[in-house]
DNA sequence: GCGCCTTTGGAATAAAAATTCTACCATGGT
DNA sequence: ACCATGGTAGAATTTTTATTCCAAAGGCGC
């Protein structure tokens, strides 16, 4: 129980509080038990707070995490900061490294870009709120007929959606520049539009987003910050914020995302049919 | 600019700053943007980190709460450090969380389609021969032209590409079932082709693939086995197996080859435009 | 082109928090 | 019962962090 090694992980943290904690003064136990049941307190808590809640002073607090192998509280809870906050890596200046070292191997590039895609499909588990998917799909399973638009670089998706809504024999309408301006009107007050744009926001996606808010249509938005100009016209929105390679990214989250949509809309609406859903609307 | 009230909630927080986001000094726009993009970044830092990370100096973000109608960054910290409880934990108890809390319900979807993203991509990583992409890459960087085929399912990939080849300024051209009778003789054979087809494989994409092959041109696929249809009419191909959830999948590892491919090629025009090139030719 | 008002950067100050120190207390051994 | 060991509380100190202030820069209408 030598104090030289702080762990390097909130996994090894909690390992060794359990190692340890047998043979814990009493109060240094009180800590650990704390910090046991309340990690997501840590982060955002001072010693003070933590102390308090553990029941002890903040200078037994102190040792505990002294115990524990860190210099300090501040060291610990850098720690827990750093598995919060997604801290993924500057790749906009990896990649300009990797051009200019001429050790841009395309094979070393794919592994970035899987790097990449692994982190924001991690991302994305963390912030997506069950509640906010329910209500989504509730609302696509609802529709008369889904509309789906996204440009540019978001039209992949949308096709993508368009497809496999298809397969799904979900009624379905892709918007694309070409014919909106006649489409627009073909939106009504029972269908559901999924929009998907992301930063800098296409104008005709939102746009058409704004007409069938108004049309009183649901509006489902995909998009990749909460400031998102779609926001004001949807009900509701999920946030996907992939991890981005200079102009690049490779909407791994965004797919997984849109395919859980797809599915989870088909396999309600065949329980519909059978008067049964599979979404909580009872319970709390 | 009346200060009189603090938002109450985060949702509220975000409303406030749309409202006004278009009419705020330069800096103060900033520090919105990034609070807007990095909501989650609040609860865990420092006004200087936070200043840093929009590009201000902390007394610019300082004013930023202010007008926001706090008192200070302290204040709009609580807001967030008090919602913070729900989201914390780390990608492998959320996952868990999401899978058992709503089995059958949308989020438990959602954690099966990460997960199996997540391994997909794991497994691009590891069968991708580097070689392979290395000679894939130098064919496309040498064509006067860029065909893209990919129909169905692997359309999305198809428009992928084209939109990001189209950003990167590599000559482009993406064919589909409408027109491609034509456009099949569009292609040369100093042309190079994509053709993107999974299982059930599509026969236009394949018959595509060949006609460019046997006019001489370099065909690289993209598909999902080695028994692919498309093998024999390719001069490279890249095979990537998703994991796949039911009948669904989600093309994460796909997407994230074809980005490597667009970025790759790109930079290698550029290099061999000064005369120099990215890929070792004479070592082993 | 001049002056006023707004915005900005940086240093100065104040507040809060972390960390250490020291005296005091409990426990276990002789 | 006394001493030694180790633990604890609370105050004192140091460090970090938030906040304010002011001078300089920038923009806009006149």
């Amino acid at each position: 129980m030598d104090a030289r090694s702080a762990p390097a992980s909130i996994e090894q943290l909690l390992d060794r509080m359990l190692q340890i904690s047998d043979d814990l003064p009493k109060r240094l136990k009180q800590c650990a038990d704390y910090v046991a049941t309340n990690p997501d307190r840590v982060a955002v808590s001072t010693v003070a707070e933590m102390a308090e809640g553990a029941g002890v002073q903040p200078s037994a607090f102190m040792r505990f995490c002294q115990v524990l192998g860190f210099s300090g509280y501040s060291q610990m809870q850098r720690l827990f900061r750093e598995s919060y906050a997604q801290n993924w890596p500057d790749y906009a200046t990896r990649l300009e490294k990797l051009r200019e070292s001429g050790a841009g191997r395309p094979s070393a590039l794919l592994a970035e870009f899987v790097e990449a895609g692994r982190l924001s499909l991690e991302n994305l588990a963390k912030t997506i709120d069950p509640q906010v998917l329910d209500s989504a799909i509730k609302a696509l399973a609802e529709a008369h007929m889904v509309h789906i638009v996204g440009l540019r670089r978001a039209f992949s998706v949308a096709s993508y959606l368009a497809y496999a809504f298809e397969k799904m024999n979900v009624p379905t309408m892709l918007h694309d520049s070409v014919g909106m301006l006649d489409s627009r009107h073909a939106i009504r007050a029972d269908d559901a539009v999924i929009a998907i744009t992301f930063a800098p926001y296409t104008p005709e996606t939102v746009k058409l987003a704004e007409t069938a808010h108004h049309a009183g249509a649901d509006v489902v938005g995909i998009t990749d910050s909460l400031a998102s100009p779609l926001r004001p016209v949807t009900t509701q929105i999920l946030t996907v914020s992939e991890a981005d390679f200079g102009d690049f990214r490779s909407l791994s989250a965004t797919l997984s995302l849109a395919v859980t949509l797809v599915v989870a809309v088909g396999t309600e609406m065949r329980a519909r049919e059978n008067g049964i859903s599979l979404l909580r609307s009872d319970d709390k």
